[in-house]
DNA sequence: CTGTTAAAATGGTTGGATCATTATACGTCG
DNA sequence: CGACGTATAATGATCCAACCATTTTAACAG
């Protein structure tokens, strides 16, 4: 049970009525006044002996409260003088990490996600599609440019042509104007991306291949085809895995 | 920037550095031994005395690392005699929770939440036609039943329909055989749900077009007509929103 | 002006004491 | 004997006061 959501769901009348946990309430306040805007990212809250006379707790437990602020992502703690709890929104950070414990708990696998990423990216892509406007094209000719640099160098720029290849769909998700898309697009890439790193190795015919395929995304996306575009990007991400997923059996053979 | 990630993420092969922080040590520690399986879901950890001696740190710090773990999903702690740390598993949760504060610290909208909603139970749908089994079908059937009752009972039973309802999805989003969709489906729907209590009044109307609704999307799944079964569900879906915005939208004038 | 050093602010840690909660064992009374 | 209250002990929650470690800033020496 999740200690409390947004707004009272399910809609039963009662919370938990658990007294006791102090440090909650201070979570509770302080979470709220970054919620309500009151601070704002960026701003520092006050020193820790300064709350714990605001608040009247002591300063442990007020340290137990600020720990589960920043494990949520909504504060940053610096140290030495000037230091002190910054408000930060990390939120996405700590989705990601959860995402990350989900896969080394196995309550998740890794087939489970590169399926879910290829649909994700077929969603993304389709939906770009229809919506780029002309400056929204510029960009991802500009970054197709930019990856086209990188297979011209080879496999030694295996690892700068991956970033871009990265940029490339950071771009896409971002033309959807949704930024659930590029939140979830994210999630799921940096909890893959290591993986590529370790049963992918450098490999010129598929940095083409790679290539290629940005190529006919970006054409799709430039002539409004979203099936076509959500077909390509699926198929993209498709290969990928299934390459992956042969590599990955192999050592362990 | 997440503390840790998974894996170490980027390519880089550095972490950050920063000594210090010895309770991020216990926090590492004690994680480890729980993805590791050394503790497992429903175990319990010592005792605070007991931690205090095992990894000679202040009680303090190391309630510290339990807050962290705390809330990272990964243990409840209980009260009184045979109280403690007792492994969990709700990963889940702690990210339903974040997507609540996306919400309301209005990285994302209502709206956007919705869109990514029609999609998600899209795919989900269409695959769920796909995969279905007859026992997976026989459950659904079974769930229509139960929400033909309540449609029979009228408003007054509403809420259980709507339970029945939510039941349904997730039994769909089950058929999938893919955890992810499960999860993303829940914290979906558990974020907006809230929303639907406040919005949606209880209408008879609505509630026969839900129950028809689902009817035709069980008729899609049954015959294994993926592409209908993800369109009927989307547009299932998109009703209940596009009325649900107008409804918001009223009372503000 | 530059490099060094001292001071101060701030988070991090410690130890010990006490309070609050709760399961369990015990005992009393019907 | 059984139901109900009560004492007990284990365990987390809180407090307090002191001290350590880090880092910025200012003072100072050259």
């Amino acid at each position: 049970m999740p200690k409390h959501s947004g707004l009272t769901s399910k809609g039963a009348p009662f919370r938990v009525a658990r007294q006791s946990r102090i440090f909650q309430d201070v979570v509770d306040q302080i979470q709220e006044a970054i919620l309500s805007g009151e601070f704002q990212r960026g701003d520092m809250l006050p020193s820790e002996r300064e709350m714990r006379e605001i608040f009247h707790v002591s300063r442990g437990t007020l340290r137990e409260a600020l720990r589960v602020l920043e494990q949520k992502g909504l504060i940053e703690i610096r140290l030495g003088v000037n230091g002190g709890a910054m408000v930060t929104a990390a939120i996405a950070e700590t989705m990601t990490e959860s995402l990350g414990l989900m896969l080394r708990f196995r309550k998740i696998s890794l087939d489970h996600l590169q399926e879910f990423r290829e649909d994700i990216e077929g969603i993304v892509t389709a939906k770009a599609a229809d919506r780029a406007a002309e400056a929204d094209v510029a960009v991802l000719r500009s970054l197709l440019a930019e990856a086209e640099a990188h297979v011209a160098g080879g496999i030694s720029e295996w690892r700068a042509f991956l970033n871009v290849d990265k940029k490339f769909h950071q771009a896409v998700a971002r033309i959807t104007g949704n930024p659930i898309y590029i939140f979830i697009h994210n999630m799921v890439h940096d909890n893959i991306q290591p993986y590529y790193d370790t049963f992918l190795p450098p490999d010129q015919e598929r940095l083409q291949q790679n290539f290629r395929d940005l190529k006919e995304i970006l054409a799709a996306v430039e002539s409004g085809d979203a099936d076509q575009a959500g077909d390509l990007a699926r198929k993209h991400i498709w290969r990928f895995n299934e390459y992956m997923t042969k590599r990955r059996q192999e050592p362990q053979g």
